[in-house]
DNA sequence: AGCACGCCGACT
DNA sequence: GTCGGCGTGCTC
């Protein structure tokens, strides 16, 4: 007899390993193998978990095993899907089981079974050369088995084969159906179960745009690498045509039979967006973001795991999508920060299209006008295949970026004369004005004219922000609201004044300035009714002259190409900030604000003020342009031993009392620095230091750096801390996350 | 993480 | 007398 089985479960539990459970009284149709998806009794609940691995040893007695609850699925997740999700919890050193239950649609996370994709077909077998077999051979081979000889008999019925579904039907189990094959009496085959016929239409819904010279090479630089693994930056600027590049590779790769994997940032998932491809296409394309509802999230991911869908678009989760024939993967706007979870599983699906093309040998296509500074390093040293698009089509010209000295005659509402001038030149041609300032509410700051007192957030070490619509103090950090007050707590001073200026103040003193104008606020508080936003673009695209006042919601994804003139009213904040990437940030932005002018055929121009006119970074950037400033960061950043040149990673610790969360930060830390040194690895751990901003909620903030220019190191000493961490007794008492190539701070 | 068990304080 | 606080331990 053969040893018994053990099965080797991923449970969704923070515990870092595998539970080993016995099989079932019923197997799977395809048998026991890893990618089975099976209800377990856990502790005193039951669970979902898939297995992972089946072979006959553990670490317990077999007898303390328990057995399978339930089997879920007759075949496994596909193996690619699943190398995938191990390479993820790997990587971001998460635990397995959360890591697969993360990437999973909730229905089937919760145990719903899987659409299936193949069955077994089982015939009654013949000689070799076709001859059946004989009645005495039959019974020599059937021996004393009489449930056997009646499925075969049953067998016998159906020439074309049964399926397994309906042998089961007639009471019959798996074992006498292998026992029959063993015997060779039987066989079986696996046949896809083929998901919709494909359209007999053409696969092009309307003709693809003829290409430019640029565009032309691109694409036939992509033909080049259609079939293996190739890692490519498309480095286009605003409006020379990436789409269309990412078009024209599409059709070819689903002409070889393929599919394509689309990831587009939170915000670039519009119905403009969508429609671009569906009035391309007369291929099925299915959609992948969070806020759709779980059935719906389940058929799409069944359809890609099919095949019937031809082209996924979504979200960073998209990622994790099953594809049956993967042809290429499109990161569009690469640089977007919001392909980095933030909570939780902290994986980047930037990065995660690399692996996953590299697995699968497939083209990964990165695009941007302001690829980040990692990408654009490994395009320079040619590890990645580097593309440029400089030419804009008609006679576009790029807007021209200006400085405007802040400190330089009043300003009003946080805009200065020289803006406002230009803005009221603009209107009175009949165009539209952008204003971006980045930053909700009247003022950042409400402060007492007579003693200097500030208002501030009594669970958060944060200012308050002062809102009129409506009249609050709000926290932007816990979400706290107060009454706006009438007096000073310190003094009684009833002379309150807001500081600074914010979407509110400055729609109000535009309003004042102009009062004929029509203006448009949009941010997150004027947005929150549904359809608001797209209320608003469709005004904005009927073209009447207006004056658009806004946040970042304003700066991705739309082109308004009525727009002649942008003011960014405050490009400071990326200068000083603690973030080391905040300057690179601040100029993807401004960039990207840049690029929602001069589309058409009038000129665009963009104001940028700033308090500090000769910073050598928004001169490099406004005179000599986003390049120039990549490669003088990417200097700056290999001077400081910063990413890309370090690969780093981000422990947080938070918990109620400072000196709990210190003192764990710091013994783990401690226990870090002993492995790096006895191992003699070339890695740092720095800290433990409190977070940038160290009470939140009434909890505070402590963290931790790994850094190592070997990911290998890093990861070492990383597992290192976790596992100090899971055995330390003050680790239950606070909060710990693993943050690995971390892109925001604190 | 969840969930049970267990051991001390202020209540119907 | 018990309801319930959160410390401790375990999950195949």
């Amino acid at each position: 007899m053969s040893l018994p089985l053990v099965l080797h479960v991923a449970v969704p539990s923070p515990l870092r390993r595998l539970f080993d459970y016995r099989p079932s009284r019923t197997a799977p149709e395809c048998g026991w193998c890893k990618g089975i998806r099976v209800r377990v009794s856990f502790g005193n609940r039951t669970v979902v978990g898939i297995v992972m691995g089946v072979d006959s040893n553990s670490d317990l007695p077999y007898a303390d095993l328990k057995p399978v609850t339930d089997v879920l699925d007759d075949a496994p997740l596909p193996e690619d899907w699943l190398q995938l999700c191990e390479f993820t919890a790997r990587y971001y050193q998460y635990p397995l089981g959360e890591t697969l239950a993360h990437a999973l649609p909730k229905l089937l996370r919760q145990g719903r079974a899987l659409e299936a994709q193949t069955r077994e077909r089982w015939k009654v077998a013949t000689h070799t050369n076709g001859a059946p077999f004989s009645e005495e051979e039959k019974s020599e081979r059937l021996g004393r088995a009489t449930r056997q000889k009646a499925l075969l008999a049953l067998l016998e019925q159906y020439p074309l084969g049964m399926f397994s579904s309906a042998i089961m039907a007639h009471g019959f189990t798996r074992p006498q159906l292998e026992g029959l094959e063993h015997k060779g009496l039987i066989s079986h085959q696996q046949e896809w179960v083929t998901g919709g016929a494909s359209s007999s239409k053409p696969l092009l819904a309307e003709p693809a745009l003829p290409l430019n010279r640029e565009q032309g090479e691109a694409l036939s630089r992509l033909h080049q690498v259609i079939n293996e693994f190739a890692p490519v930056l498309l480095h286009g600027i605003t409006g020379s045509g990436k789409t269309e590049v990412y078009l024209q590779l599409i059709d070819a790769v689903l002409r070889r039979g393929k599919q394509a994997l689309v990831l587009v940032p939170e915000i670039g998932l519009t119905p403009q967006t969508l429609s671009r491809f569906r009035k391309r296409f007369n291929a099925p394309i299915v959609v992948m973001h969070s806020n759709m509802s779980d059935t719906e999230r389940l058929d799409g991911w069944e359809a890609a795991r099919s095949g019937r869908a031809k082209i996924v678009i979504g979200t960073r989760s998209a990622i994790f999508t099953p594809m049956q024939a993967l042809g290429t993967i499109i990161v569009d706007e690469e640089h977007d920060n919001s392909f980095k979870q933030q909570d939780t599983l902290r994986y980047n699906a930037r990065d995660l299209a690399l692996v996953r093309g590299r697995r699968e040998n497939v083209p990964v296509i990165l695009g941007s006008a302001t690829p980040s500074l990692e990408t654009l390093l490994h395009a320079r040293q040619g590890r990645y295949c580097y593309l440029r698009l400089t030419q804009r089509p008609g006679n576009a010209m790029p807007a021209k970026l200006e400085l405007v000295d802040l400190r330089i005659g009043q300003r009003r509402g946080g805009i200065g004369a020289v803006a406002i001038k230009a803005i009221k030149a603009q209107l009175e041609a009949g165009h539209q004005v952008l204003v971006f300032i980045n930053r909700r509410g009247f003022a950042p700051t409400l402060s007492c004219q007579a003693c200097g007192y500030v208002f501030e957030c009594s669970h958060c070490d944060a200012r308050l922000t002062y809102h009129r619509q409506p009249p609050m103090l709000l926290c932007h950090h816990c979400e706290h609201r107060w009454p706006i007050p009438d007096a000073c707590p310190k003094c009684q001073s009833a002379d309150l004044r807001p500081l600074g200026a914010g979407t509110e103040r400055a729609e109000e003193t535009l309003a004042e300035l102009l009062p004929d104008v029509r203006i448009l606020r949009i941010d997150r508080d004027s947005m929150r009714r549904r359809h608001a936003l797209e209320e608003a673009i469709d005004e904005i695209k009927r073209n009447e002259p207006c004056l658009l006042v806004g946040t970042q919601i304003l700066a991705k994804g739309h082109h308004f190409p009525h727009v002649t003139l942008v003011v960014v009213v405050n490009a400071d904040g990326g200068l000083y900030s603690a973030d080391f990437r905040a300057p690179e940030h601040m100029a993807q932005l401004l960039v990207q604000v840049a690029g929602r002018t001069g589309r058409s055929s009038l000129p665009g121009q963009v104001l940028i003020q700033t308090m500090h006119p000769d910073d050598p970074m928004l001169t490099t950037l406004t005179t000599e342009g986003y390049d120039a400033l990549a490669d003088q960061l990417l200097d700056e950043r290999r001077m400081a031993q910063l990413p890309p040149f370090q690969h780093m990673a981000l422990l947080r610790f938070e918990g109620a009392q400072m000196e709990q969360v210190m003192t764990l930060a710091q013994e783990v830390a401690d226990t870090a620095r002993a492995h790096i040194q006895q191992h003699q690895l070339p890695a740092l751990c720095m800290g433990p230091s409190p977070a940038p901003m160290e009470r939140r909620q009434n909890r505070y903030h402590v963290q931790l750096l790994v850094t190592s220019e070997q990911r290998s190191a890093r990861h070492d000493t990383v597992a290192c801390l976790i596992q100090a961490l899971t055995q330390h007794p003050l680790a239950r008492r606070c909060r710990w996350s693993v943050d690995i190539d971390p892109q925001l701070m604190g």
